[in-house]
DNA sequence: ATTAAATATAGATATATATCTATATAGGGG
DNA sequence: CCCCTATATAGATATATATCTATATTTAAT
């Protein structure tokens, strides 16, 4: 399987979840600590800090620690190229993985 | 939680697989039967055919049938909901669910 | 040193899912 | 009607994951 589908699809099974879509919402505001991120949120801490986990584990957020608090916000430039990836998924290029369409029967 | 949020993260979650990114690229480029997707992959028919469903359930994908040959496309309206979904979600807007930031200590 | 607060980790549980083999269904051709 | 091909479904299995409770770690303040 090609690296690039292998990649993004970490990224995006990070994203799959209603929860985590709602804290890079709430990230996309400006960066947040843990505790008052997880005041959106009905789940515990510890879900929180897994959910955090996921995200910062495929490079989507980042954590700046300042005393007892982390400071988490989106990490921008890999945001950009996810997008980037999808739309150059969805458009049909040149570098496409077929060459002629298979209209009028198969093999 | 946010009806948005889940409804797309079923589509993200669709495209979560490795596998299914490498299809999604396959349609790109127009439709396509699935015995002849199935050739780019390793895994069974049924496989294939559990990823497909996969892929219509979130509406990304479409099927034609036509004799015993099922023709799938990329339903380009929805590829591009998704895109302005994400897009919207990591950029900051005046609807966004959080108002102020939180620099400088949290509660 | 003790305490309190923020966060992380461990372990458990319930659910989801990616895959397989085996079988069923459906449509076309002879 | 019978066979072949394309696709779907059933059932099993192994793995992943979202969540919880309980506990550990870390840091600051007193």
């Amino acid at each position: 399987m090609n690296q690039d589908y292998t990649a993004n699809a970490k990224i995006i099974k990070a994203l799959s979840d209603p929860s985590r879509l709602k804290i890079i919402d709430i990230l996309s505001c400006g960066e947040m600590c843990a505790c008052d991120i997880l005041e959106h949120f009905d789940f515990t801490q510890p879900t929180l800090s897994h959910h955090m986990k996921v995200l910062m584990g495929c490079g989507i957020v980042e954590c700046r620690k300042e005393g007892l608090w982390n400071y988490y916000s989106l990490n921008g430039t890999n945001c950009n190229k996810l997008i980037l990836f999808l739309m150059s998924l969805i458009t049909n290029t040149d570098d496409c993985i077929c060459k002629e369409k298979t209209k009028g029967g198969c093999k």
